[in-house]
DNA sequence: TCTGGGGTCCTAGGACCC
DNA sequence: TCTGGGGTCCTAGGACCC
């Protein structure tokens, strides 16, 4: 009994830039870029000249140069997304957002009311395209993984279904790269070996997978190529980390100016925190150096915040720590990211006993049943398992 | 290919705890 | 005082994705 094809996997085309197309009618038929220095998304007229996303701007150019390029424009974009996701939901409460302009959707309960999942998915394409006027590519299979090589090979403005009896038929003769999870790195290693399809990687021992990619990389791509992904839609997964970056090309720049743009930076990501009622825990100072290589720098506080004034206090501090280096290697761009995320309501109320971070945890439970009774301690604890609220579990075994 | 902006997950050593 | 075993958290780095 392998079940049935249930999984959705939406995807829209070449996002940033059909919106771009649907927003300017002059656009539509045409190359468009959308970003300058790189590509950050092509219009399938640019893709079929050679441009492709991640690509440096002036070989862009040269493969298309009557390519129309345009600014990138974020707020139309989340906008767009907002939109599209609106369907999903009114199509399914089961919907797990990917990314700005992907999402896995269960429907495999919509049968009798609705219809079969094939069905279902015609009936959302054609609402994405009449209602948000993008179109949008859809994968359907047994599962996550399958459903979202589906909507890949369905593309551009594509639907394909993959029953389970296919399955096999469909995925292994697939080149290694459209595993997801394998990148240019792994597929070098996994080429370094002969292995070049899907069909190829299902055949190894896993013990040998694990052993060439590590063990959860290694353990996880030999599961796909063998048809296994036992992962549900989660319909409850919530960002953990959010961040924000700032390319400053290759000048040298004062410390002045990077206080300028770290400020700016963290207090753009203070707003985020605060509109979605989230706390953070960890700051992560990103630096990008002269010679393009990146490192991380990160601190992290005994209790959450939102409040941008400590946060920007934690950047500076790191931001003093990475500036020896920065001033012998250069900077080529700044980013911070803030981590461990929970939501406000979660914070715990600050406890009202005397204690500092060298005290025993041992010592401060008894001076909190000293103080509240023995019950406070239990309270604690549930506290630790709320899974919005990361602090260590106050253990209660001695 | 002279390099954006937003994320996820895994690994590994050291500190620290019981 | 030394050693062992099991565990969490922090920090840094790396691969990967759209």
């Amino acid at each position: 009994m392998r079940g049935e094809a249930t999984v959705l996997h939406a995807d829209l085309d070449a996002f940033y830039a059909s919106v771009e197309q649907r927003d300017e009618p002059a656009l539509r038929g045409r190359p468009v870029i959308v970003g300058g220095g790189v590509v950050l998304a092509a219009s399938y007229e640019a893709k079929a000249r050679g441009v492709r996303t991640a690509m440096g701007g002036r070989l862009a150019r040269e493969l298309c140069p009557d390519a129309i390029v345009v600014p990138p424009r974020m707020d139309a974009y989340s906008a767009a997304s907002r939109a599209v996701f609106a369907v999903f939901r009114d199509t399914t409460p089961l919907v797990e957002g990917i990314s700005i302009d992907e999402a896995f959707l269960e429907v495999g309960g919509l049968r009798r009311l609705v219809g079969t999942p094939e069905q279902v998915a015609v009936r959302l394409r054609e609402r994405v395209r009449t209602e948000v006027g993008l179109p949008i590519s859809v994968g359907v299979a047994r599962t996550k993984f399958l459903a979202k090589v589906a909507s890949a090979v369905s593309k551009p403005d594509g639907l394909l279904v993959v029953e389970p009896d296919g399955e096999q038929a469909f995925l292994l003769p697939l080149p290694v790269e459209r595993l997801w999870g394998v990148g240019a790195a792994t597929a070098e290693k996994l080429h370094g070996l002969g292995i070049r399809t899907v069909g190829q990687l299902a055949e190894l021992e896993e013990a040998t997978a694990e052993r060439l990619l590590g063990r959860a990389a290694g353990a996880h791509l030999h599961a796909l190529a063998r048809l296994r992904d036992p992962r549900p839609v989660d319909a409850t997964k919530r960002r953990g980390s959010i961040g924000s970056q700032r390319a400053l090309g290759t000048r040298p720049r004062t410390p002045d100016e990077l206080d300028l743009f770290l400020t700016q930076i963290v207090d753009r990501l203070g707003r985020r925190l605060r509109e979605g009622g989230r706390v953070c825990r960890t700051v992560v100072l990103r630096p990008r150096f002269g010679d393009f290589t990146k490192a991380t720098r990160s601190r992290s506080l005994r209790s959450p915040t939102d409040r941008t004034a400590l946060l920007l206090g934690i950047a500076r501090g790191l931001l003093a720590v990475a500036q020896p280096e920065i001033e012998q290697r250069g900077i080529t761009l700044i980013g911070v990211s803030f981590s461990q995320l929970a939501r406000a309501d979660s914070i715990p109320p600050e406890l009202p006993i005397d204690w500092d971070d060298g005290m025993r945890l041992d010592s401060v439970l008894d001076a909190v049943r000293d103080r509240f009774g023995a019950a406070s301690v239990g309270r604690a604890t549930q506290l630790g398992r709320d899974p919005g609220w990361s602090t260590p579990v106050l253990p209660e075994h001695e």
